[in-house]
DNA sequence: CTGTTAGCGCGTTCAT
DNA sequence: ATGAACGCGCTAACAG
């Protein structure tokens, strides 16, 4: 019984073994063990194969099964950074749903750096992937991706989009969010607001200051976003830009938008710092609602993006494209919902 | 100039094109190619090669490599779960290492399913990965993980060690830790005191668990420890063994040991649930100093792992096994330390 | 239904 | 210093 579960298979059983075992030729066994095959084969031809296979342990090899097909089940993921912990629903979800199909997941890293893009991309090529989910790419990578695709390798863009490169996508509504946090805080009594930027080489960011822009001007309400960006989507960056946005509007805004939950942290601690508070002085809106964003304090108020639901999309994309390179797919937008928490309030003087 | 950047090599292109692009056999073209034979090729040639694969853009196959060599450059890392964002660390100090020698990271997840945990390995063991680096073991795995090893596939395990299994391990000095919190807390004039314990089939529990019992005898402190464990290291379930100890307990503890962050994390939602407040009324102290761990509220005190060396460690033990699997490795134990936060204080009576 | 043959792309003998 | 030939393990024609 013991011994049953423990039954892995052994790297050195090969299919011609169980051929031999089975006194039949090795193809014959090839068809018995494949399911799209095995009706040609008599089933007790198939019986004697699969048992053979069984007492040797025999597992295929699928680096020499992926040599003679041309494919190896294997899909490559570019991340940007490992350590932003938003990022681990979207594998999840993409690794969830490849299993289904008997595919894996080869994760990359760029550390948002080009040359390394350039370079893991290379190597997934090199590896024959059958095909890449993207979450790394910033706005003038659309060339560099549409070269891979270019090279037979289907590529799907996940969370940050391309706009107008045609390559497919699954994004959250980015403009959505920005209108729904907006909104969240008008609806509280906010009139002088300001967003913390992230990145504008990243197509999120930039979709989301411009629907902030535009919700903020259709509310009337005063916007006191400061002239910095943050340079990258870190709690750092959020307190840094935050103190500035403090010490250089002219008129202190009451709520702050932060355009993801890493930057919200780091502009809670800068409220903090300058001897404020929050939600009392100053409430702050994030984005993502990532893992510990309801434990953080205080708890964030967030849009939240389905994570999860992102890579299965994204990864369902990737395996139909496999199938028939030649698809379109229009841009995918999924849906964002606001998370009320505890970092929001009506402003003092309301 | 912009070309160039893009250049990532074609799929189709294959070193016998190079070889004849080069007027050469395809064997001269592969040694030419590999840096460790091609001294024995005239320099005027190798560099007719690498120009002709330049032009063409060839790129390796590294499936067709791998079926050739019998490695494939490629190590599997098992983990139990993906969300558990502690584990980030890890798997970035596992991917740096490995990158350096080439070497790429398969990652899998377990969810704490035993027969997942046997088909992950099977198909790692499928897919001819050269070694596993493995962070999900449990207790009774030690001989699913020889099986593996006896198939020739070396492996090392990581966080989570195997007493007395002989597989190389790299983990936290769990001892170590227990001993320190424990006398964080004695030092704060705490007289009575509690942990949280996580699941008894994992090794780190099991050794924080003992060396705590061990250091609240030798400190004659009174243990109010709940005959409870979490099921599953997580802030649900530090949530309810907290409840059950603050029900439970004759003498109301004043700090509690949470074996992890995540159940510190339940601990203090379970004390404010009972109106009461960490750290004035009850302190707490966690394990692991995970991400985010800084920004919750309050700013947990907890026992820092060396994450991201930890990893390192471990790919680095995988990638010398690999060229000796015959090597015997001691287990390894990385210092931990404490972090000195906010969910820490006196005892209200000192 | 089953056996035969021919490679997938590459690295490594063994010759020359 | 280079070429020829073989085979890694498997699958996909093409017989029969």
């Amino acid at each position: 019984v013991a011994r049953q579960e423990l039954n892995l298979g052994s790297r050195s059983v090969t299919l011609k073994q169980v051929a031999t075992a089975a006194n039949l030729h090795i193809s014959t066994a090839s068809r018995a063990l494949d399911p799209s095959k095995s009706w040609r084969i008599s089933s007790r031809t198939v019986q004697r194969v699969r048992q053979a296979a069984e007492e040797l342990g025999y597992t295929p090899d699928l680096v020499a099964r992926g040599l003679k097909r041309g494919s190896t089940t294997t899909i490559g993921v570019i991340v940007a950074d490992l350590e932003n912990t938003f990022i681990n629903p979207i594998i999840r979800g993409i690794a969830g749903r490849l299993e289904r199909d008997g595919f894996v997941a080869l994760v990359a890293e760029t550390l948002n750096d080009h040359d390394r893009f350039v370079r893991v991309l290379g190597h997934l090529l090199s590896r024959r992937v059958d095909a890449v989910v993207c979450s790394a790419a910033s706005l003038g990578d659309a060339p560099l991706l549409k070269r891979a695709v270019k090279e037979g390798l289907p590529t799907v863009l996940v969370v940050r989009g391309l706009p107008r490169s045609g390559l497919p996508s699954v994004a959250p509504d980015d403009g959505l969010g920005s209108r729904i946090a907006v909104d969240h805080l008008h609806a509280l009594g906010h009139r002088v607001v300001a967003q913390l930027k992230g990145p504008g080489n990243i197509s999120n960011f930039v979709a989301r200051t411009r629907a902030f822009d535009a919700r903020v001007a259709e509310l009337s309400l005063e916007d006191a976003t400061a002239d910095e960006t943050a340079a990258e989507p870190t709690v750092e960056e959020g307190r840094r830009v935050m103190q500035l946005t403090l010490e250089r509007s002219v008129v202190r805004p009451t709520a702050i938008y932060a355009q993801n939950d890493m930057l919200a942290i780091g502009a809670i601690d800068a409220v903090r710092a300058a001897g404020l508070e929050c939600p009392q002085d100053v409430s702050v809106i994030g984005f993502n609602d990532g893992p510990f964003s309801d434990h953080v304090s205080p708890a964030l108020t967030t849009i939240r993006i389905p994570g999860v639901e992102l890579g299965e999309r994204a990864a369902e994309l990737a395996l139909e494209l496999i199938q028939d390179s030649d698809r379109r797919f229009p841009p995918v937008e999924l849906p964002v919902s606001l998370v009320v928490r505890e970092s929001t309030m009506p402003p003092a003087y309301a």
